[in-house]
DNA sequence: GGTATACTTGATACAAAATATCAGTAAAGG
DNA sequence: CCTTTACTGATATTTTGTATCAAGTATACC
């Protein structure tokens, strides 16, 4: 079993829920996708495994994670939601809005930001997620040779 | 109208689209609800006012818009998305995990962490989202006390 | 101002995504 | 092992979003 889905499964229990068998696949199955999926796909993850596994319980298990802050629903493109985790602290993302690629990056000195906000409004922080919406060097490029 | 409004015209005729009566009455309606708002709410506000525009062409412009990094669209507790204003530069929002608020904050020192990005991927940004998720002041003191 | 053209619109039908229900099942605590 | 209560999963249903296509309208050109 996987550290990080052990972290969020005790998180689970820690708030009075239940540690199923369900739960374990669905988590599991979560943390492997490297944390970008749609509940679909998510759903066919999960039963390629434990195919006696429904749907409707995988929207379930998300549904929960959303409420504990361990996952967090964003429209990526188009179509379905896409769930992100939040439990490694944060994601930053580059959005191209015209090949809707998006970039990961790195970036530290943005906690020296969030520290002071936190303080301000005496929030208690346990992820965040920036977002950078603009056009990629490429999708640029095309737009001004137009 | 609205000086906001008409700024997201100019920049629909700018890059090639039509300025129409429909996409003016969207952008408007739009404007005025203050930039968080979901698709089939924001059909109803304008059909207030021009009855015989169609849900299909809100969805329409609504896409446009996401195109031209005028729009995002964000989960928001649960069910449709919700539409948020992304031409006035950023949007930074405190979420809380339990109670599902949102509070907006200004925060401009975000901008440095930015230009260091942005540089570093030949990105161009049009705008942002920072969304700081966990407790609000009131529901942290509520999980203490349990 | 009139006309041609291509873009835009809106009614309808359709597909996809998410939710409600409820009988059956399994986890936690004794 | 037994009881209680939360959880599950098949199904039906609602909600949300998309495809289609004839009719309408904005723009460019004359």
């Amino acid at each position: 079993m996987d550290r990080k889905a052990e972290k969020i499964l005790n998180r689970i229990v820690q708030n009075g829920y239940r540690r199923t068998n369900a739960r374990q696949a669905i988590v599991t199955a979560l943390v492997n996708s490297a944390g970008h999926i749609t509940a679909d796909d998510l759903a066919d993850n999960v039963r390629e495994k434990e195919p006696h596994i429904g749907r409707m319980t995988v929207y379930r298990t998300l549904e929960l994670l959303c409420e504990l802050g361990v996952v967090r629903p964003i429209f990526q493109g188009t179509g379905a939601a896409h769930y992100i985790l939040m439990d490694n602290g944060g994601h930053h993302h580059l959005i191209c809005n015209r090949c809707h690629n998006v970039m990961e990056f790195e970036e530290c000195s943005a906690a020296m930001v969030m520290e002071k906000v936190a303080k301000q409004f005496n929030f208690h922080i346990s992820s965040h997620l920036l977002e950078l919406h603009g056009l990629c060097e490429e999708c640029n490029e095309i737009s001004s040779h137009q």
